[in-house]
DNA sequence: TAACAACGCTTTTTT
DNA sequence: AGCGTTGTTA
């Protein structure tokens, strides 16, 4: 029974969508079509009623992956999509699981769940309230302490019984009041939503148990990218049926920061026996010349499974390495080859520039809006972030639960109305005091103070306002209440009044929240939701070039990639390399092997020799950077360095002046011709002159001791004891004081 | 209390 | 450069 939706399938991907019964392991390289199996994969079960849809849970990595799947079996199942399956990240599976059984958790239902700024600010509150030093410690630090706990299963109640890392004593104690503070303002972090889970079945069983029947096939994607505690969930489900069948690819690892473990997809087999493992290693996506330099570069990573990726694909174009100056010249160079690309009329949306870290939009960013090219940048800031957009999600997180202090205090000065620092101290003496919420404590004071001071007036009228819409929305569908909120509180009023760009856009912004509020049916749909809205999730709408990080890229597949800023510090990126050494070294590869497998056809990689590294003016702080390691890497026959530069590996002449001889002059080039000859001029690069002297000891983070041999500008060349002559830029030197 | 200036720190990746 | 925190002033 050969079925249509199987057609144009390989054999091992055939395998891996008609095995029914047990758990399988499915090893996908890059552009193998793993995404399309576990969908073809999900169909098959539901058409062949090997189960129902409702059966099947289904997690993916994004949203974005989630919601186009759904949209795929919903196309296929016509006849059944009244009986869905359960389809989403282990954040939204887990938070669909949760609002079920808020109270097992020690929850009212709507709970909220914050973002990283309300945590953060919870924990800094938590720390002046046990008159912690905030700058021995930080809340950053605090809350990726919490998390790295979280993300191993870990409650308070564990952290507190182990007896070890004693030097945590501190942090286990904030850890433990922080939960205590977060359920009192009914909340939950990330973390929380599927520690909560875990808490629930271990406590209540019977719970456990209707899901374990309930579960009779899981999928999961992007499997190599899971931490402890969703490995931990994923068992329990599994534990009855044992229908489980995992997607992943060890050389796409690339958030072991965030708890990912490997060690998940290595040790799949012995904790689920007779494991069915399909390979799939024909890759249908890029070119052989991209294949192949990606093929090379994971080659030099120690610690992986290995396999062999292959593909009929043509040999393609060859990969561009491109050498420049300065990072605003690489801008202005990708900003040409994109409008070459406009004149041939290729969709911009199939074009994508991938970066390590996120400041490095600026400068893509400054040259885009210059010369009018259409972009939209994924990751970055979140469109829910932004203030005005907090500040309304605030009022209307206030109105459905007066006992949320956290929106409280974000807007019960909003707009301005002379409550200050000093009455809200006193209303928080008030709060802490009888054990209320802000809310309460309001009114208290209120009472207490019965002369109409403006302050006592500014009060009962915000008091007044949320009560009465509270009561409002009982009448009002969620959007014309927040039209009602943004009115009444003045708010629309305020950024009127400003009359600035930044104003009129932030009222923009406001109406764009209204029109994407209609995605929920009710106001409590909306404030449950809303936090685990991502930004990959949204604006994929209009014509445009697309700009994100390399860990968001990952999933997507792209005709024309160029990956700007290859060099020693960014990426590999230092922190990386300080803080897991080797092990972080190979993780960066891995991503650099995420970043390589996206592109289709084109890949134009390339790096600058001077980078401004925060955004200071003057003329001194710009930083002389190497070419990554992983340049290095990619084999001589299939890359194809720029324009006559005479770029060698081991040679330090990379300042060949490399706008000039541009073969293809854009508008916006033309345009600007003539005003960068003046701004070169103004932002003449100045080196530091290197503080060392050749023969001088020095200390370096991965290589330890040497000698200086040799000095040029601030490039030197140290004989290392251990690993022999090497070149490096001074500032990851320190001289060695110890002779 | 609000507005403004001065200062210092920052930027790895995200649900 | 851009942000948050701290200090100064009206």
């Amino acid at each position: 029974m050969t079925e249509d939706y199987l057609t144009g399938l390989n054999n091992p991907q055939k395998d891996a969508v008609l095995a029914d019964k047990g758990p399988i392991l499915i090893l996908a390289g890059a552009g193998s079509g793993k995404t399309k199996v576990l969908t073809t994969r999900l169909i098959h079960l539901i058409k062949n009623n090997k189960c129902l849809a409702s059966q099947v849970l289904c997690v993916t990595f994004t949203n974005k992956a989630a919601n186009e799947m759904k949209e795929r079996v919903m196309r296929l199942l016509v006849e059944k999509k009244d009986n869905l399956p359960w389809l989403g990240t282990f954040h939204s599976l887990s938070n669909k699981i949760l609002r079920r059984h808020p109270e097992a958790a020690g929850l009212k239902p709507n709970f909220t769940i914050l973002d990283t700024l309300d945590q953060l600010k919870i924990i800094k509150n938590v720390l002046e309230a046990e008159k912690i030093d905030i700058k021995k410690f930080p809340p950053k630090l605090i809350a990726s302490l919490i998390d790295k706990w979280k993300n191993k299963a870990l409650t308070p109640e564990d952290v507190l019984k182990k007896n070890e890392d004693s030097n945590y004593d501190i942090t286990k104690k904030i850890y433990s009041i922080y939960q205590e503070r977060l359920k009192t303002l009914n909340c939950v972090d990330f973390g929380d939503l599927i520690l909560h889970c875990i808490t629930i079945f271990k406590k209540i069983p019977e719970i456990l148990e209707t899901y374990q029947n309930s579960f009779k096939y899981i999928l999961v994607d992007e499997y190599q990218d899971t931490n402890e505690i969703q490995n931990i969930w994923l068992n329990y489900f599994a534990k009855k049926y044992q229908n489980i069948c995992c997607v992943g690819d060890d050389d796409q690892s690339i958030y072991s920061w965030r708890g990912a473990e490997i060690k998940n997809i290595l040790n799949f087999e012995k904790i689920y026996k007779n494991t069915k493992t399909i390979r799939l290693e024909q890759n249908y996506r890029s070119t052989q010349n991209i294949l192949e330099a990606a093929s090379s570069v994971i080659s030099n990573n120690k610690n992986r499974l290995g396999k062999k990726l292959w593909s009929d694909n043509k040999s393609g174009e060859l990969i561009y390495v491109n050498c420049y100056k300065n990072g605003f010249e690489e801008a202005v160079s990708i900003s040409d080859e994109i409008e070459k690309n406009i004149l041939k009329k290729i969709n911009l949306n199939n074009i994508s520039i991938l970066i390590r870290a996120a400041y490095q939009t600026r400068e893509l960013e400054d040259r885009f809006v210059k010369i009018n090219i259409p972009y939209r940048i994924i990751g970055g800031y979140k469109f829910y972030d932004r203030a005005e957009i907090k500040d309304t999600i605030s009022f209307l997180r206030l109105i459905n639960f007066h006992g949320d202090d956290l929106a409280f205090e974000r807007i019960v000065n909003v707009p301005k109305k002379g409550i200050g620092d000093s009455s809200l101290k006193e209303l928080r003496n008030i709060a802490l005091e009888d054990k209320i919420s802000l809310f309460e404590a309001c009114e208290i004071y209120i009472e207490k103070n019965k002369s109409s001071s403006k302050i006592i007036n500014s009060l009962t009228i915000f008091l007044k306002n949320i009560i009465n819409w509270k009561k409002l929305s009982k009448q009002l569908d969620h959007i014309d209440l927040t039209k009602r909120v943004l009115d009444e509180s003045g708010y629309t009023q305020m950024l009127m009044n400003e009359k600035t760009p930044e104003a009129d856009s932030k009222l923009e912004n406001l109406k764009e929240l209204l029109v994407s509020m209609r995605n929920f049916s009710n106001l409590n749909e909306f404030l449950e939701n809303i936090t685990l809205q991502t930004s990959i999730d949204e604006d994929w709408k209009g014509e445009k070039i697309n700009i994100m990080t390399m860990h968001s890229a990952k999933g997507l597949e792209f005709d024309v990639v160029f990956l700007p800023g290859w060099e020693e510090g960014l990426f590999p990126h230092q922190k990386s390399i300080d803080e897991s050494g080797n092990a972080g070294i190979e993780e960066e590869r891995r991503l650099a092997y995420v970043a390589i497998t996206r592109a289709k056809k084109r890949l134009f990689i390339s790096f600058a020799n001077n980078r401004k590294i925060f955004g200071t003016s003057n003329d001194v702080d710009w930083f002389p950077s190497l070419p990554s390691r992983f340049i290095d890497e990619l084999p001589q026959e299939v890359i194809k360095i720029n324009n006559n530069t005479n770029y060698k590996s081991d040679d330090f002449e990379f300042n060949q002046e490399t706008t000039e001889n541009f073969n293809f002059r854009s508008p916006g080039w033309e345009r600007l011709i003539s005003s960068k000859k003046n701004m070169l001029v103004k932002k003449k690069i100045t080196y530091n002159n290197t503080k060392f002297l050749v023969g001088e000891s020095v200390n370096h983070e991965e290589y330890g001791e040497g000698k200086i041999i040799h000095i040029d500008s601030n490039k030197l060349i140290v004989n290392f004891k251990k690993f022999g002559e090497k070149k490096i830029i001074d500032k990851f030197l320190r001289k060695n004081n110890d002779n």
